[in-house]
DNA sequence: TAAAAACAGTGATACAGATCACATTGTTGA
DNA sequence: TCAACAATGTGATCTGTATCACTGTTTTTA
């Protein structure tokens, strides 16, 4: 975790679409209330229980939103820049009540909670895509709770095997980002289930596998294990 | 399903937190494009793939949210009014991607989408109260997610009694709103170990149960139940 | 670079819930 | 008010996946 020097908003290469609606006096609120950060592999952004550093803005890399349950930690999301995250507990004023980390080199930038405030309450078109932001992530999480809790694990691997490829690579080979438990927290499953799966697929000629190295050779028929569980 | 005579938001009794920051001409908007109608138990508010109808505004009543999935429907949330609903599908401007159900007689305003967006755009409050609630969902549908697929059955049904009386009646004796094939499709199991569940509850003088009827005989246990799975 | 720690694979076994089949009770409307 | 259907309860059985115990491999760090 890195301090960066101050970055100009105005000119930022990876400006969100809220931001993008802002005009320069309000582009000037947001240059003097955020900071830039630099995260490797496996340092936490937010910290689950601690008092919040703002909204975050994650420009680049790849980070996992989770959270501790009664039995394990659970992986709520897997997500790609440009997003923000942390609103939620942020404009509730309160703890953090989920951790996000960093899966690869990330850059972050933390805008105050008041400023952020004071953005949505200034310009309608800003809080209209904010709303847009989280709408969408309701309608997803629909979808996956029912796909997590209705079908079974070839299914669920399956899923987050397309997932990867078509959300978060753009790319049928890739290299997982997660670990195998890391990955159940993900499928709502046991590592050693995951690892069963993932040698069935490959049997089966579904996917080639080296350890965090994967291709997926069949889509066709992974969607199609998607599909029925 | 009764359409109502047109109602007067500005005196209306159940206003939102989000409807009483808006000014007068504001509500003048609201006032036209907003229209009331009654929903009999079991009758839908929204039906999942239909066009959208608007923003949903619940008033009184009880309903459910739910969405078929790959096995069967699931149920999202019991929402007690007052409340927004369908905010996803209508700001998206799509088919509805889930269906609404009253559980008893349900008082709605239709809010058209395109007059919703507006006083988003034009008021900064409201939508600040807007994302105020998507977030506090949000965060309610996490903790939902995680005590769902890390709890076995005993802890998911002991939430779901614990829902009901503390959110929903705040009543520890209370009308089971939800058949027992629709608590299934609530708490992630199926009719018969609902049924089986509830049994053993009241066998360990945890619940008093005679048919819908339920009283919470013994609510610390059921919470360290919930706490333990 | 050796030792320790984290990560991954695999067989044997246990068990929570699903599923099935059927009996019983409650509800509805012709 | 009786027939038809929906909802509920209950025992017997099946099964997917967790759990356990152990081995092998890779990564970290002292």
């Amino acid at each position: 975790m890195k301090q960066l020097e101050k970055t100009n908003c105005e000119t930022c290469q990876f400006k969100s679409c809220a931001v993008e609606v802002l005009d320069p006096a309000e582009l000037f609120i947001l240059q003097n209330n955020c900071s830039a950060i630099v995260f490797q592999r496996n340092e936490k952004i937010f910290r689950e229980g601690n008092p919040h550093t703002g909204v975050a803005y994650v420009k680049s890399g790849l980070v996992k939103v989770h959270k501790t349950g009664p039995a394990r930690d659970q992986i709520l999301k897997v997500v790609k820049p440009p997003r923000f995250i942390g609103l939620p507990t942020v404009l509730g004023n309160k703890l953090n009540q989920y951790a996000v980390t960093a899966l690869e080199t990330t850059h972050v930038c933390f805008i105050s909670s008041d400023s952020f405030r004071k953005l949505i309450m200034l310009n309608g078109k800003f809080a209209n895509e904010i709303i847009n932001n989280l709408c969408q992530d309701e309608l997803s999480f629909f979808d996956r709770s029912i796909n997590q809790s209705q079908k079974h694990i070839n299914g669920r691997v399956a899923d987050a095997l397309l997932f990867m490829a078509n959300e978060i690579f753009g790319n049928d080979s890739f290299l997982m980002p997660l670990n195998r438990n890391d990955l159940g927290d993900f499928v709502h499953a046991r590592r050693e289930s995951v690892t069963r799966t993932l040698s069935r697929f490959r049997k089966d000629g579904l996917i080639s596998l080296n350890g965090k190295n994967l291709r997926l050779l069949n889509k066709a028929m992974l969607e199609k294990i998607s599909r029925n569980g």
